[in-house]
DNA sequence: AAGTGGTCTAGACCACGTA
DNA sequence: ACGTGGTCTAGACCACTTC
């Protein structure tokens, strides 16, 4: 199959190899570029079920001739659909549709003691559990001098040693979120199980609530980029996911007690909030 | 200047053009990839200072004999420079360090009218105007059948029409992001100012509740996903930059009233939300 | 006119996955 | 062994911007 510009033209009388080119997308002005045309053939191709996720897509030498084009203009086509995360591409492997399992988050309620009791344990746990997924969580804990932006939300000095609770968190063994809460040292001393290198069962919000630390009230802040080379590396992305990062203080009546950093990738994540009266809702699907 | 793989190799004995190029790159095994190197060079110049926002970077012909590399070698670092978003690029200009000017909007304040009164207007223009720079909206109204994700939350048929409020916001002329409220139909029949193609001067929250319509409650959700070609062309970004997409649902206590499709560019948003009790905040600022 | 980025070709070698 | 994607080269023409 070979693309026209905008109506049919004639591919005869190809001279050097530069003309032919210029005969299908390059001579004639205004039109749009072969590599986008191409792209967009295949995009709606998939969004139109001709190929279903989880298929392979043909291969560049196998695109190339259908389309009439270098393997290079190829590659650009596929590199906009991986880009536009509408496929995956990894060495050996045929490029694939991907797949699309969305995962949703209620971020008012998480961590709210309200929606939960002693014996449920860890919120992240919860969530996942409740949507029919497997969790899992890989624990580290370090002592590490506070980045500046931690500490203006912890009212600290930049540099005074925290208490870093990190965490990768898989669902259903896929890597999903990575996680890092910062407690003041402070607040650890008076708590030790904070610097315990595992999960704590029933959870850091109701351990400290038990203890006269109640997290009565929290600020978060949404941001979406590029992943950085750790974060790609960590959610096994490629360049062209971005990701979220959802940052979180929680207070109690008097000062901040933690800041926790969440990175997700922000294509398969839907976060939620309720604000205000949502009593309407309450006979309806809570989704 | 030469990049080398991990330890200094000697450069002599290029044979073939793909002796010469494996002798920096190629032949060596499990090396970095050369672009990769271009790419982490640059970025640490600029991350580092050296280049500064604003600030031109070498043309790409320059960058080639810079790093003996392929013209290609060095779009492709280039390439995931503008990625990763440090970098914008445009015909006839040379590539340039992104300006990084950041926008925050609180969400869980905005359209409440307990931090507005009725002369105060509009809900983002006073978000604008509140951090020194200059709103301005282009209005569009129409009629439209309701998408399917649209008639779900507002408790429609799928294709029942419904009222579109659309438009492009600026922020000091610059695009910075789009904004649709869909209406269903018999609200908007009693109250038909909704169906004005132009700004409600008092803000159609405010509109609305003056006339027995009170939003008492929202359901928030957001993802963040690559841009359509459509919104690529409304807010002028490229591809390499996410899009944060916020959809609001709009309650009263018996019913959804609106639902609110808004997108920005994601990596010069920061989104906030105030849940429960921050009075420990009072005295602090509240950035 | 000269310089810059955007598109495109043709062809090479390599690393990885599968069989 | 073979096919797939990943990296790289060398060189061409085009469109846009600036002078």
């Amino acid at each position: 199959m070979i693309l026209y510009p905008h109506t049919a033209t004639s591919q005869e009388g190809g001279a050097t190899m530069y003309q032919q080119a210029g005969s299908v997308g390059q001579d004639d002005h205004m039109t749009t570029p072969l590599y986008r045309r191409v792209a967009d053939a295949l995009r709606t191709e998939i969004t139109s079920g001709g190929y279903t996720p989880g298929m392979d897509l043909p291969s560049e030498r196998e695109l190339q001739s259908r389309y009439d084009a270098s393997r290079n203009t190829i590659r650009q086509a596929l590199q906009t659909l991986v880009a536009e995360g509408l496929v995956v591409s990894s060495q050996g492997r045929p490029y694939q549709v991907r797949k699309q399992e969305i995962f949703t988050l209620n971020a008012s309620r998480f961590e709210d003691l309200r929606y939960s009791t002693a014996e449920d344990g860890d919120s992240y746990d919860n969530d996942v559990l409740a949507s029919g997924r497997i969790p899992r969580q890989d624990f580290q804990v370090q002592l590490v001098p506070a980045p500046p932006e931690i500490a203006d939300r912890l009212w600290i000095e930049p540099g005074e040693t925290v208490t870093l609770r990190y965490c990768l968190r898989f669902v259903d063994d896929v890597p999903w979120s990575t996680q890092a809460t910062y407690y003041p040292r402070a607040l650890v001393e008076r708590h030790p199980r904070l610097a315990e290198p595992r999960d704590i069962s029933e959870g850091t919000t109701r351990y400290l609530a038990d203890h006269g630390v109640e997290q009565v009230g929290q600020r978060d802040e949404w941001m979406s980029r590029p992943p950085t080379p750790d974060e790609a590396r960590a959610l096994q992305i490629g360049p062209g996911v971005s990701v979220l990062v959802w940052t979180r203080t929680g207070h109690t009546r008097d000062r901040p007690v933690r800041c926790t950093l969440t990175t997700f990738r922000g294509d398969l994540n839907r976060i939620t909030y309720d604000l205000g009266d949502l009593s309407a809702l309450d006979g309806k699907d809570q989704s």
